[in-house]
DNA sequence: AAGGCGATGTTTTTT
DNA sequence: ACATCGCCTT
């Protein structure tokens, strides 16, 4: 202890005084990434490899070396999970100074604070509202519905999803370049900009738009991005690996001042490039910054050398990484366990007695509990056998990532009659919530509303007062109106003090000159505004079984209010913070996604339905080519690295997909496994597995050397081969000539799809009517003319 | 304004 | 197979 200090740089010298306790333990190559404060650093921490003890020591290093305080340093995370993990791990070391680490955040959280202060810069005001994904794609309807246009073939949502992957690649409306001009019937960025237009005439943005604001205001504005640079004079980002241009370019600005920048990640577990992320983001890093320390963490603290080595052999096949060599000073432990089944039934019936022996203890094994285990599947729809499976035997489980908390129906619409409080002007608000619960004011009234407000160029609640005053508004649905107005005005004189002065005054004026005061603290409010609203008693009148819940639901949201001070600080926080993570100290056996299990461990794993087209999934190569199925391969291994000490593979050869039952081939990454480190086990009922009658692990999971063989391991190779191989050689084939042949009508064959017909080509994507399926949008490199449709290798 | 019916789409998910 | 959605009927 007492001969490193001289080594230390002086600020660390300084710090020697008092201990540093952050430093202990950590393994060189930790030591390093947390000792290279200047300058930027790649951090490659492979799985389990102690990243984040790693980040949170940088953190307490830079503030206890005096090199920044903890408002200087901006520490960005993708999900607030990890942005609160990151906060409680560097209180851990700094007790108190976490809470002046205003900075730490995620990507959203951090642009949403920096644009409330710059808003006026990008046509907004600093009260503007966040829109969730129901909001948006109402607008987007509303356009596309203006414009007369079959939405039926032109679906909101795609539209969305065209405009979330523009701002992904942090493109305005007139930066989109003019290889996408086809996007969405040609008129793709004429309705991004009246996307645009329309969000800033609602005095709102979407999750896109509060990186893109930040990345445009930090481009025209050398001064104020000056001033953000001088203030975050050390930038730390978590999982690099997963971020999209938008938040490539938002980094870049703020760093390539001191680039002071160290980003953390492992590009072997990037598996979401389907929605933006770019691995190339990190791929690139030594190249973005000429100079750059690079710190491969490779210890890994996790797993049995099994595992790793089963892990590391899977990813060895993708082409595109850095390359890393986990390794583990632990020797013992048991092997990657593979096990074919009949069908999904029986794979989730063996995984539940597994689980069980599991539990009582068998076969020399300690006992695990049941939150020490975890199945992770590739696709939800999986779940259900194993929820079937559970519930018939009592096993108790818990599913993780279903529907969250605020984004349920009651949810939202409870916090829609908040905002309209908040903010009475909120037109998507005000449409949302104006019949529901039912007030007799169906789509012709809110015609007549529509018609009154964008009349008068006024707000739609003003809309909605004009056409009472005209008597535009008849009967049950008039009185019903005018009570809704009331309150409206009432609530939002309630949430007076806490609403932003000003704008929303004159308006209560004009929709209910004579309103009330009303509740005192905001909790109080809330009650009142979901009893007056009739919101409440609208689920107390319901009768369908789901009733009681929501009701639960709606009074567990008002418990949520208490740690807020106001309504509007509760709504900001929605926005922003839509998790629903459970506390997992139950003892249940965790059900979830791969994709929701990255970033957790658990003693033991299975990974169930490794086979061809569920896992890797078949949509995904299709659209994909071979990067999807690198990506694939990459969710392969987060899986078996999830596993400290037992993980279980399983495939099942007949599964029912839509309903109708499949003949499935073993998984491809089956084969990638290294057989050294894997143990082949026979189900009862096959190759003389059964008959033993007990339930023991023994016997109904025997060691089956006649599989266990180099034979076995060929054969299954040459089973998969005719599934795997013709579709990388079709696409090699398809490859380059695509874009020159298809134009509209051309006859078209497509693998999974046959023949159909161009009706449009939108770039590289096609719009064709298939003969059996109906018209589809299709990535070109996928069909083959009809014609050449007998040459594809089958 | 509620309920029924046929068409439709079915990987992964955060903010 | 199955759930969801929008439209249509009552």
């Amino acid at each position: 202890m007492s001969d490193f200090n001289a080594d230390l740089p002086l600020s660390a010298r300084a710090m020697a005084a008092r201990p540093a306790p952050y430093l202990d333990g950590l393994n060189p190559e930790q030591r390093r990434a947390v000792e290279a404060l200047d300058g930027p650093v790649l951090m490659l921490a492979g799985a389990g490899t102690g990243k984040t003890r790693a980040l949170t020591a940088r953190i307490a290093h830079l503030l206890s070396s005096g090199r920044a305080w903890p408002s200087q340093i901006l520490a960005v995370t993708f999900t607030n999970k990890a942005a609160r993990e990151m906060k409680l791990r560097v209180g851990g070391y700094l007790g108190d100074a976490v809470e002046g680490m205003a900075w730490l955040g995620t990507f959203h959280a951090i642009s949403a604070k920096l644009l409330r202060r710059h808003a006026e810069l990008v046509g907004l005001k600093s009260s503007f509202t966040i829109l969730d994904s129901d909001d948006q794609l109402r607008l987007l309807k509303q356009l596309i519905q203006a414009e007369n246009i079959d939405d039926k073939r032109w679906p909101a949502r795609l539209l969305a999803s065209i405009i979330d992957q523009w701002k992904n690649r942090g493109w305005r409306p007139d930066q989109v370049p003019a290889s996408e001009a086809s996007a969405f019937n040609n008129r793709g960025t004429e309705f991004y900009a009246a996307y645009q237009a329309r969000l800033q005439s609602l005095n709102a943005c979407d999750f896109g738009d509060l990186l893109l604001h930040c990345i445009t205001i930090f481009q025209a504005h050398a001064d104020i991005l000056e001033s953000w640079r001088k203030r975050f004079r050390y930038i730390l980002v978590d999982e690099y690996q997963d971020t999209n241009t938008a938040q490539y370019l938002w980094l870049r600005l703020l760093a390539d001042g001191h680039k002071n920048i160290c980003c953390v990640g492992d590009d072997d577990q990037s598996i979401y490039g389907w929605r933006g992320a770019e691995v190339g983001n990190i791929l690139r890093f030594e190249r973005d910054f000429p100079g750059a320390t690079v710190v491969r963490l490779e210890q890994n603290y996790r797993s049995t050398p099994h595992i790793l080595a089963a892990a590391s052999q899977v990813i060895a096949g993708n082409e595109d990484r850095l390359g890393k060599t986990l390794w583990t000073e632990a020797q013992t432990g048991e092997k990657v366990r593979l096990i074919g089944h009949w069908d999904g039934e029986e794979e989730a019936r063996w995984i539940g007695e597994e689980i069980e022996d599991l539990h009582r203890g068998t076969r020399g094994l300690d006992p695990f509990a049941l939150n020490q285990m975890a199945i992770l599947v590739r696709a939800s729809h999986q779940m259900r056998a194993f929820e079937d499976r559970f519930l018939t035997i009592g096993l108790p489980y818990r599913v993780i990532g279903g529907p969250r908390f605020y984004e349920r129906m009651e949810i939202r619409d409870a916090m829609t009659y908040f905002r309209l409080a908040v903010s009475p002007a909120d037109d998507l608000a005000f449409e949302r919530v104006v019949n529901t619960p039912r007030r007799g004011l169906g789509d012709k009234a809110q015609q007549t509303i529509q018609g009154y407000a964008r009349k008068a160029g006024v707000p739609l609640v003003q809309g909605a007062a004009l056409a009472l005053q005209d008597g535009a508004i008849k009967g049950k649905g008039a009185a019903a109106l005018r009570e809704l107005l009331d309150g409206i005005a009432r609530w939002h004189r309630a949430a007076g003090g806490t609403v932003p002065a000003g704008a929303a005054d004159d308006l209560i004026e004009v929709i209910a000159p004579e309103g009330g005061r009303a509740a005192q603290s905001h909790i109080e409010l809330a009650e009142q505004i979901l009893e007056e609203s009739g919101y409440t008693e609208m689920w107390q009148n319901d009768k369908t079984p789901e009733a009681p819940g929501r009701l639960d639901n709606l009074k567990e949201l008002i418990k949520a209010l208490e740690s807020f001070e106001n309504l509007a600080g509760f709504l900001e926080h929605v926005a922003l913070v839509m998790d629903n993570d459970s506390d997992g100290s139950d003892d249940k056996v965790s059900i979830m996604t791969l994709h929701g299990a990255k970033g957790l461990e658990f003693p033991v794993v299975f990974l169930p339905g490794w086979e061809d087209g569920l896992f890797p999934s078949q949509r995904s190569m299709d659209e994909s080519g071979p990067k999807g199925l690198e990506e694939e391969r990459r969710l392969a291994y987060v899986g078996i690295t999830r596993a400290e000490q037992l993980c279980t593979i399983s495939f099942a050869a007949n599964r029912r997909v839509y309903g109708q039952w499949q003949a499935q081939m073993p998984s491809r990454f089956v084969d990638e496994l290294p057989a050294a480190h894997v143990e082949v086990l026979t189900p009862p009922g096959l190759y003389g597995g059964a008959g033993m009658g007990h339930s023991s692990v023994e016997a109904r999971a025997t060691r089956a050397d006649a599989y266990n063989s180099p034979g076995w391991r060929r054969f299954q190779a040459a089973q998969s081969r005719p599934v795997s191989q013709p579709i990388a050689a079709r696409n090699m084939v398809i490859e380059g000539s695509a874009q020159a042949v298809f134009v509209a009508g051309v006859r078209v064959f497509h693998q999974k799809f046959g023949y159909g017909r161009v009706a449009e080509v939108e770039g590289d994507k096609l719009f064709i009517e298939f003969e059996k399926s109906g018209p589809r949008h299709i990535v070109a490199k996928f069909v083959v003319p009809a014609d050449q449709a007998d040459d594809v290798p089958f």
